[in-house]
DNA sequence: CTCCTTATCTTTACATCGTAAAGATCAAAT
DNA sequence: ATTTGATCTTTACGATGTAAAGATAAGGAG
């Protein structure tokens, strides 16, 4: 009684037909639909399906559009089809947070590998760093702006570790000098805290829309990316007085 | 038919009795309540009591808490009444930022005036910003972290234009020359989205708990405000190669 | 090959949320 | 005194996350 969940949620009526991993392709069904339906009960790659369905979501809709039965629809099955893979949002959130940093890392090291100049070498991670948010910013947003992560998922865990040693990495090798795995000078802790905090904030600023008073003030057609460069060679003037 | 809204959603129970500000006042009650009830129909001042609600509510639930209908129960009325004042959610997001950044704003200024020393004028501001941060998350984040805020509403505008002016103004007299209204060099520009940069990367981070990581790898004891304070003042060590 | 177990997916249900619309209440102006 | 407009409540609806139970298929054991 009472028509709750009003109506066709679960979308499976006109969809391409899904390919199935098992080997015995196209078996009879046994349903009470007829000999038309291509739409196996069992998905076969589901899990995959849902990540890639979910990115395709947040490029779409954004944050705000990226909701478990929103991706459910995408993937073309039940609205809670998702939570037996990812157990509830936050599961899905991490996962798909795991993805995009290793898209984000897998970024910044071809970019660095392009590099050919001392100086270049030095801009190309900062950059590629900007440009990856600025070309993916709802996955940025599920990076470092969602609430709902769980860290102690070991994908997110390890994709997550992976772009923190990268930039300990570039550090290093910046100073000229082996950063340790258990233990930092301050002089250094100060270092990879300050590249960090300057190119996260930098992001987030940039994507929030807070740098448009800045660019707009500037000479004529400064980009984002020229800012970017000149507030990391520029030299200190007067930083502090003494 | 079909019992929604299932119950007790109004809360105005047992409240203790709101004080109205009408000049009439514990005037006699006209509706099905006997003698005992104070709550009267109109509040007199349900903006700015809902706003403190919504404080109220944040530091208690956190950001993921605060809700329109929670905030309507801490107030003590129907849950549609927020509405009516603020239009919608983003509007109820947008007023309460507006409170925080002039709560941030005036914490950093009185920061600054208890500075004596050139260094302490130069390290108070940002000091204050991240003390802030990390007094009040919840409301930096949404200052800096929701994406539903409107800054068309003149309240907001000009409480994030000020906070930004106190930060241009800073840079300013760092740099001892006069930041104009409407033209910015590149250095200038560099300089200003450097230090907010730093800054609000180094807020987020820290307040996501990215930091804990180097902060526990740093001589024992070392503290994040110890951080943040290396990170302004050391010397750019082999900041470029060339 | 058949039966049973288990993983996968669907259905159904429910509490909560934002929001709209209409009704109730009251202060103040006419 | 009546009306008007602002303020607050009621009622309603669609959407979401999540839990629980049912349906379906895949794989192993006999």
């Amino acid at each position: 009684m009472a028509k709750t969940d009003t109506k066709s949620e679960t979308a499976r009526s006109a969809r391409a037909p899904r390919k199935t991993i098992s080997n015995a392709a196209s078996r009879p069904r046994r349903g009470a639909a007829s000999a038309k339906s291509e739409t196996p009960y069992h998905h076969g790659a589901l899990r995959e399906a849902l990540l890639q369905a979910a990115e395709r979501v947040l490029e779409r809709d954004g944050l705000a559009g990226l909701t478990l039965r929103a991706v459910a629809r995408e993937a073309g099955v039940s609205h809670a089809a998702p939570t037996h893979h990812f157990g509830d949002l936050t599961g899905l959130l991490s996962e798909l947070a795991a993805v995009g940093f290793r898209q984000f890392n897998a970024a910044m090291a071809s970019s660095c590998d392009a590099a050919t100049t001392p100086l270049e070498a030095a801009l190309a991670r900062p950059k590629a760093y900007v440009a990856y948010a600025q070309a993916h910013p709802g996955m940025y947003g599920i990076m470092f702006r969602t609430e709902r992560l769980d860290y102690s998922r070991p994908s997110l865990h390890e994709a997550a570790e992976a772009s923190f040693a990268g930039l300990a990495n570039a550090i290093g090798m910046m100073r000229q000098e082996q950063i340790s795995e258990d233990a930092l000078t301050l002089s250094q802790g100060a270092a990879i805290a300050r590249a960090w905090s300057m190119v996260h904030g930098f992001t987030m600023l940039l994507l929030d829309g807070r740098l448009k008073d800045i660019l707009g003030r500037l000479p004529e057609g400064t980009t984002a990316e020229r800012l970017l460069e000149a507030m990391l060679t520029a030299p200190i003037t007067t930083k502090l007085p003494a």
